[in-house]
DNA sequence: CTGTTAGCGCGTTCAC
DNA sequence: GTGAACGCGCTAACAG
């Protein structure tokens, strides 16, 4: 087998391609990259002569001149964690139906690894982002301004930036986190404990102090804080701030924390968990204290999932559209990308209470 | 603000850089680009007027004329689920720490869709490739080979394929499967339910059976029921073609079939489930029938989670290092990506079987 | 050490 | 309809 070109690494160019088929470049360009006109006849030579070689498009040199290369990024918190996998699984998806592909970028809510990867993405000049930001002030959004700047369209997901008038697309957090506790409230309960949400070193004092802690965290946690005290207000029941969790967000702090609760005197009866490990932190700390749900304490909790579900007695949980979020991101994302003004709304999607065994009334009723 | 030359789209080339500087192309792209030697004075005035221009370096055109993108894929069944998104986190966390970055593709175990998914990283020209591959046979291994020929290292995840002469990078699920079933077994278990595998239309008639549909099926699904089998043989406890499910591997379906294990004149007394919604479903079986765990039926299952630590009781589950197993697969691929020879070989990282409360004695015992 | 020049592979005017 | 020639932004030989 002499003399065939770069036959070497099967890097064949649309020019080797034209010379096999006896025709000049720009007609091998035309018909392979499907545009233009060809006259049927070197049209099917072309054809026969890519499929001979094994010609595929160099994708990037395509981009390199046509300035877009058919891929998003999107930043998340952490890909590992079964709400943005199921997040990034409905970017994947709807920008792969729409033939983009997708970077993947975990930031672990470090602000540094969120700048370094909005420049990664810059440098490899996708076509838009999608970004589930740890930003909160208005100071810490320089990086996304940069991108906007730099022609790249970015949509906010999960989390929105008040300070960024930008597409978003999330649930609402506020009303949900509400909803879950009004249930709590109607039946019966008044000592309910919030367990996550804004990280705090020191318990706040004040209800003024737990919303200034809020505002220096993540909006989510913000949010679902708010509609807490939401239900709270509405039932009159006064806030107790030894009733929400201070210190790191891990399970063992949960633990902990909930431990503390239960050992007040005039002890919680129900918890609100906004996350799984914050639920699943305060099942063992109720485990520990051998006490048993709904009986002794009714628990809801965010993100809902198989387990939640054959738990004994099943739990009562917020269920969020992980991979609707996702998708519609990337529905809004691509939309701009491909001409639409840049709507600068937010897009709410509905989160579903999902109402299972582990609410009751409280132990003396 | 006038004459500033492509101020426009924050599009910054490094001719532009240059000029501002007084100084050659190629003088500037030495100093940004990192490489070759240039004197400290010019060097500062080229930082200089890169930061005053906000240059940003094309990763694409410098993709062009290196040939390399430092950019890798990773092919998964489906990037929502919480394995492979742990996996995937692996592979993002130790592909970024040596400066590659990943783009992530589901398949939903469709081959087609794995072959298209090749095709697009060839095109797009990433530096290698990490496959989670749903192909069993030599004949479906044809998009594997093809990236191969042209250059493009793959690393084999979570599932090998013996046909393929390949690195992989695996857990030892027979040896797994084996050691869960073998400690049943050691409880005095003797009817032991196999939840999930090959998925298969009619119950196999026999052994030999089980074992071409196995073949025909997941690499791990297969290795998980022969160290099943390796462990009822260690035992001389003869193989029950009745005790292994049957069907589409969805929730639904282990439920059905678990309910009818349990209906059998000899019913099962423990449950070995492969996956993570196998147990969830077997454990909405055991509800349904009004049975509990370990008294009545046993239980091990693969994929621990928060959620099996805190069941009541806590499930005894198998494992799996997922961000493990991704990062190595990077850390493979990277090296064969700088140069080193393509091992061939398979790694097998270690999985561990934590013991908990689902498994006692048969309820006659 | 520095600047000039030639590609990388493809899209795209512009004459033929 | 078709083909030659230029440009995208950068790296890498090659001279100076």
């Amino acid at each position: 087998m002499p003399a065939e070109p770069s036959q070497a690494a099967g890097r064949v160019t649309i020019s080797e391609v034209a010379a096999e088929a006896g025709v000049g470049r720009a007609t091998a360009a035309r018909t392979l990259g499907g545009y233009g006109h060809v006259s049927p006849e070197l049209r099917q030579r072309v054809l026969a002569a890519a499929e001979k070689l094994g010609y595929r498009a160099n994708a990037l040199a395509r981009s390199m001149s046509t300035g877009v290369s058919h891929t998003i990024g999107v930043i998340v918190a952490d890909i590992g964690n079964p709400f943005f996998a199921g997040l990034v699984g409905g970017v994947c998806d709807a920008s792969r139906a729409r033939g983009f592909d997708t970077i993947v970028l975990s930031t672990y809510e470090d602000l540094d690894e969120e700048v370094a990867a909005t420049n990664v993405l810059i440098d490899k000049r996708v076509d838009g982002m999608i970004i589930a930001s740890a930003a909160v002030s208005g100071r810490e959004v320089g990086h996304v301004k940069e991108a906007l700047k730099r022609g790249v369209p970015v949509v906010l997901v999960d989390r929105a930036i008040p300070a960024l008038d930008l597409d978003a697309v999330v649930i609402d957090n506020r009303d949900a986190a509400r909803e879950a506790v009004e249930r709590l409230i109607a039946a019966g309960h008044r000592r309910i404990g919030f367990v996550w949400g804004p990280s705090m070193t020191q318990p706040p004092a004040t209800r003024r102090e737990l919303l200034a802690a809020a505002a220096r965290n993540l909006w989510t946690d913000g949010e679902r804080l708010r509609g807490y005290l939401d239900a709270l207000d509405d039932a009159r029941i006064p806030f107790d701030p030894e009733l929400v969790m201070v210190g790191r967000k891990v399970e063992e702090r949960a633990t902990e924390e909930v431990a503390r609760m239960l050992a007040l005197p005039n002890r919680i009866t129900a918890l609100f968990c906004t996350e799984t490990e914050a639920m699943t932190g305060a099942l063992r700390a109720l485990r520990a204290a051998r006490l048993s749900y709904p009986r002794d304490v009714s628990l809801i909790g965010f993100d809902d999932s198989a387990w939640a579900a054959v738990m004994d007695p099943p739990l009562t949980m917020i269920e969020q559209p992980v991979h609707g979020l996702g998708a519609k991101a990337a529905e809004v994302l691509l939309d701009i990308v491909q001409g639409a003004e840049a709507g600068r709304e937010t897009h709410t999607l509905r989160s579903r209470l999902i109402v299972r065994s582990s609410v009751g009334p409280p132990p003396g009723a």
